[in-house]
DNA sequence: TCAACATTGACAGCATACTGACTATCTGTA
DNA sequence: TACAGATAGTCAGTATGCTGTCAATGTTGA
């Protein structure tokens, strides 16, 4: 019989439910959810990308992506910048109150890492980090045709 | 800097988009979601629970619960009938098509895992099972007031 | 140069997930 | 019995995530 409860998939979600809950707690004075704020964090690091390079390098769905950025630009967290050479396009920028928010916001995400992981060792962590980049990826498997 | 990428919360958020996806391949012929079949496995376990009991032990929400169970319904793999003793309620059932497809969407399953870790020994994935259970739990120490 | 093709972002449509409010019904207690 | 409070399920509203489609714009090759 096939046991959901224990399958690697339920679990992932529920785990990702619970991450999900725990940061949307923390940052819940911000008015964010927890992909804005993961939004932000990519923008923290590298700021005024297109909305293609942000879905890249974030790995957003490009039509995901379009709402969190309007519901980011309505709260003034960042703004679309018209493609100095590309009319199509836009660039993402943070305005003030958008880097502003870096400091309190990691010391939200790094009480909920703290809450999250509560019953595991430091080491578990890294090891569960280790084999989630593992779960995700094999990029280099799938995505290229053998050439 | 905070460091999203290798974040516990966004590599769930990965992990958990990868695993949706995988099974949505393998069960796509059925015309079912993950989350319908995830409702069915349960159902296969145990059969005529209401919605409310059928939220607890799935773990899913309650309004989302109603969804899932409108639209397998409307696919014709599981019945709402009256409770005998509780008019409010409702017991779900599977059909004779719901339970005709434990087989081929366990093997499904069974693919959609064996995809999913193929970059992990058995060892590796029998931890992270076990890690991820610790992860959503913690139960026993914060949903019972102390008492 | 111009036509074929690709890319950027928007939009509609659907399913999931959750909140808060609501109706119908049940239960426990005075 | 009657009433207060709890419970079962629905509904409206919002956000995420994805598919497919479209218009506008870029790019490339004949």
């Amino acid at each position: 019989m096939y046991d959901v409860e224990n399958s690697i998939g339920f679990l992932l979600s529920k785990g990702y439910q619970r991450a999900w809950a725990l940061l949307r707690e923390e940052i819940e004075q911000y008015e964010l959810t927890p992909p804005q704020f993961a939004l932000l964090a990519f923008l923290w690091r590298e700021d005024g990308l297109t909305q293609t390079e942000l879905s890249e390098t974030g790995q957003i769905d490009r039509t995901t992506l379009g709402g969190l950025i309007d519901r980011l630009e309505k709260s003034g967290l960042v703004e679309r910048r018209p493609h100095p050479r590309d009319r199509r396009a836009y660039q993402i920028h943070l305005t003030a109150r958008g880097r502003e928010l870096e400091g309190p916001l990691s010391e939200c995400a790094t009480r909920t890492l703290a809450r999250l992981t509560n019953g595991l060792t430091e080491t578990e962590v890294s090891e569960l980090r280790r084999m989630l980049i593992i779960l995700r990826g094999e990029r280099t498997v799938y995505d290229f045709p053998a050439c």
